[in-house]
RNA sequence: GGAGAGGUGGCUGAGUGGUCGAAAGCGGCGGUCUUGAAAACCGUUGAGGGUUUAUCCCCUCCCAGGGUUCGAAUCCCUGCUUCUCCGCCA
């Protein structure tokens, strides 16, 4: 959510600011409303205020042990005026939310404008595109005979859903360890476990509600629950509505979970293999910093994950996203691409942003400022440190041998039991 | 699943429906004292919003949402949640 007292001030300079990124505000309708909210919220609190007088000095009368009803007669009406005002106003306030939990973050003066991803900007590379001397296999061909399975899992559930078997399930676990290991032992993050299931109000908190509801499962039961799309909801709202001291900070936390995304509007796109499941594995880096900070974890926390991929021996470019591809709650957005031989592109394996208080303010997760004694909106920052299926996808395709085995990168032998190579099961 | 007891400021913990945004203690901050520190003593110390140049002033918040009342931390209903006992269970 941005700052209501911005959009107050300089509304126009937002609109501005959010055109963008492709967003059109309404802002004779937030304009208005506020014109309204103004007039109606001063004429609540003066009835409240004669209301609380009125109330004090009937209860002195009676102390004194006067006759009160005269005065409970001088008040008989100021319930309902009362009552009629503070509806009008809560409804006016419902408006206004409804609209602002809509609006995306504003684009951090950095990123470049935009209106899609042919408009991001290349930062920098790491590797060389892997070359064979041979015709390279996509995954779906390598893993085929390695005990990567989709038809099984269509049966057991539906489209967009895999089941692996064998040494390649343990590589992909291998790759979750290595990952956790890593953040935990060299980046300074703390491992913690969620819940798999959110309520409403962490979704709200994060920016995925209101308005991305058709992304995620709805577990259509008495509770209210969903499925989290990324590990971001439970551990970002681990802090929602708590004040965090200043020697607490900053929180860095790292978390491996499943991931659940419904993919509505996406029919059509990467049908083929694991690059785009229903569930897939993630670790993902999460943390609350102070708001001067921001910035520079973001470029931290993304070298977090570039390391992940140099410890595999991965080929990748770092990609900074124009204002229009970006996420909803984003102020900017790196993304890690990873070069995948079998599609002869680089593709998405990591996403890292900076959301400055656009979540926290959803979230009132605040931390106290030690030069003002005051609790101030803290900065969120997370990333992921990697997607687990997308990056067992990179390894079969550019640790592939001649004849469809695949090599085990060095760093996952001490995972791996000893196996450094698979090869066909069948 | 059954029975019972709770949820109050950074923490502990009081609070007959009427100056209660809330006693007291701890913690924090400032000061006195001290060579310095501790102790002791004095003062101060929640959040959000409206109005304002600023002060003043006003409103809201005692888990959340409704309700009763002139007036609710206090009474009623619903939900969430914590604890204890029983049952079940990985």
């Amino acid at each position: 959510m941005l700052d209501p007292h911005l959009l107050r001030t300089d509304l126009d300079g937002i609109a501005q600011q959010l055109s963008v990124r492709g967003f059109t505000l309404d802002s004779a309708r937030i304009a208005d409303l506020e014109r309204q909210r103004k007039i109606i919220q001063v004429e609540t609190q003066a009835l409240q205020a004669e209301r609380n007088s009125r109330s004090k000095g009937i209860g002195q009368a009676k102390a004194k042990g006067e006759d009160v009803q005269p005065l409970l007669d001088a008040v008989a009406s100021l319930g309902d005026k009362l009552k009629a005002a503070e509806q009008q106003l809560h409804v006016i306030q419902e408006q206004m939310d409804e609209i602002l939990l809509g609006v995306p973050n504003l684009p951090h003066e950095s990123v470049p404008a935009g209106v899609n991803e042919e408009d991001n900007i290349e930062i920098s590379r790491w590797g060389e595109p892997t070359i064979f001397d041979f015709e390279a296999k996509d995954h779906v061909d390598l893993g085929e005979k390695l005990g990567l399975d989709f038809e099984s899992a269509a049966k057991l559930t539906g489209s967009r859903f895999m089941t692996i078997v064998g040494p390649l399930a343990r590589l992909h676990r291998a790759l979750i360890q290595l990952m956790l290991d890593t953040h935990t032992g060299e980046h300074g993050y703390t491992e913690c476990y969620v819940p798999y299931l959110v309520n409403r109000d962490s979704l709200k908190g994060t920016g995925q509600l209101p308005k991305f509801e058709e992304d995620l499962f709805y577990i259509g039961d008495d509770h209210g629950y969903y499925l989290i799309p990324t590990a971001e909801v439970p551990v970002t709202n681990m802090v929602r509505g708590e004040i965090i001291s200043d020697e607490q900070m900053p929180l860095r936390y790292a978390a491996h979970t499943p991931c659940f995304r419904s993919e509505a509007g996406s029919y059509g796109r990467d049908t083929r293999g694991m690059i785009r499941q229903h569930q897939f594995e993630k670790v993902e880096m999460v943390q609350m910093v102070r708001p001067g900070d921001s910035y520079e974890t973001l470029e931290t926390l993304t070298s977090h994950a570039e390391k992940i991929l140099q410890i595999l021996g991965l080929p990748y470019r770092k990609m900074v996203l124009c204002a229009g591809d970006m996420g909803f709650s984003a102020s900017k957005t790196y993304d890690l691409e990873v070069w995948l031989p079998g599609q002869s592109a680089y593709r998405e394996i990591s996403s890292c942003s900076n959301f400055e208080a656009f979540q926290s303010r959803r979230m009132k997760a605040r931390w106290r400022n030690p030069e003002t004694g005051k609790p101030e909106l803290l900065h969120t920052v997370n990333g992921s440190g990697l997607a687990v299926g997308r990056t067992l996808v990179a390894i079969l395709e550019n640790y592939q041998q001649a004849d469809g085995s695949v090599m085990v990168p060095e760093a996952l032998h001490r995972y791996m039991g000893g196996v450094e190579r698979l090869t066909a099961t069948t």
